[in-house]
DNA sequence: ATCCGTGCAAAGTCTTTGCAAATTA
DNA sequence: TAATTTGCAAAGACTTTGCACGGAT
């Protein structure tokens, strides 16, 4: 859902990552270049091992153990964040160019539709206020049937009742 | 946050159980009556481990196989379902005796605070309308500082940039 | 020059699976 | 009896870690 970003963009990520290690007296290598510019060039959701592959396809050598050491520092300093559908295998997304938003998932199809709302976050501050907590960032996954999926006649079960139960939530 | 059940309420998830298992021609096991019972029991969020832990302090012997293959079955039937926090342990919470309701926690000292809000449900519905979306649950977790948290000084930094960027989303 | 970071492979953690023996309907 | 389930251990998927070499400031 994430549009494609313009170079001055990519540049204000690259500042503010940059910014973010030498805080830290970390360095920015060329792998975290790498990965910065692969993570802000990917508009959907992806996962480590797809970085991996992706970057290897572009020529680029870098080591998996390298992908899970620099995804926390994208995440650290709010470049991307983590997004978790019903698996246990951890997803990302750059928040560049984005508006904060959540996901619908479809239980049958997995399609995700994407959504924004103030409303939520006004609801979330106020659903936080009278337990004097600070709300600072909310998950928000719907899980239910997109519209084709209700719909159309279960594909894969010729009955209601699932021979082996489903392990989605 | 869920109260200690009635024998009545037992009863009743024991029922749900056994004729979720019928409807698919899987077997009520001795095995899995401990799981459903060690569950119900269970007033907290647990994992898989804890439960393994918990049945064998008991003198019950299970296999740690059973325990994975069981939750799905367990989930599949609405008497537990899955929670996640930060991180990508799977874990879990009997739904029975409880309304539905969804997390808050602390970044810091991890602390959970449940709440209800039938606002969330009302706005969650109106978020899918839109997109022909059937919502059939959700999970919300507010991610931010508790109280306490909030007011006490970092107990572990000296300096409000880490030396380690922390993992958490 | 001094740390920090990388790559590699090994180790770790959580979960799933194959198979023979045991249990359930 | 016929079919599912269990226990065990091995395999699997994803992630983290130790260490020596290479690279950034």
């Amino acid at each position: 859902m994430s549009r494609t970003l313009t170079d001055d963009e990519i540049a204000t990520a690259e500042t503010i990552f940059r910014e973010y290690l030498r805080a830290r007296a970390l360095k920015y290598t060329r792998e975290r270049q790498l990965m910065l510019h692969e993570v802000l060039h990917n508009p959907d959701h992806f996962e480590a091992e797809q970085l991996l592959i992706n970057l290897r396809q572009s020529g680029r050598r870098i080591a998996k153990a390298t992908i899970y050491r620099t995804l926390p520092l994208l995440v650290g300093c709010g470049i991307i964040r983590q997004v978790r559908f019903g698996d246990n295998l951890a997803r990302y997304e750059h928040t560049f160019g984005q508006s904060p938003h959540d996901h619908m998932v479809c239980r049958r199809c997995h399609r995700i539709i994407e959504f924004a709302s103030d409303d939520l976050i006004r609801l979330r501050n106020a659903l936080a206020a009278p337990h004097r907590f600070h709300a600072l960032s909310h998950r928000f996954e719907i899980s239910g049937l997109c519209e084709a999926c209700a719909k159309a006649p279960p594909p894969q079960e010729r009955s209601n009742i699932p021979s082996k139960p489903n392990n989605e939530s």
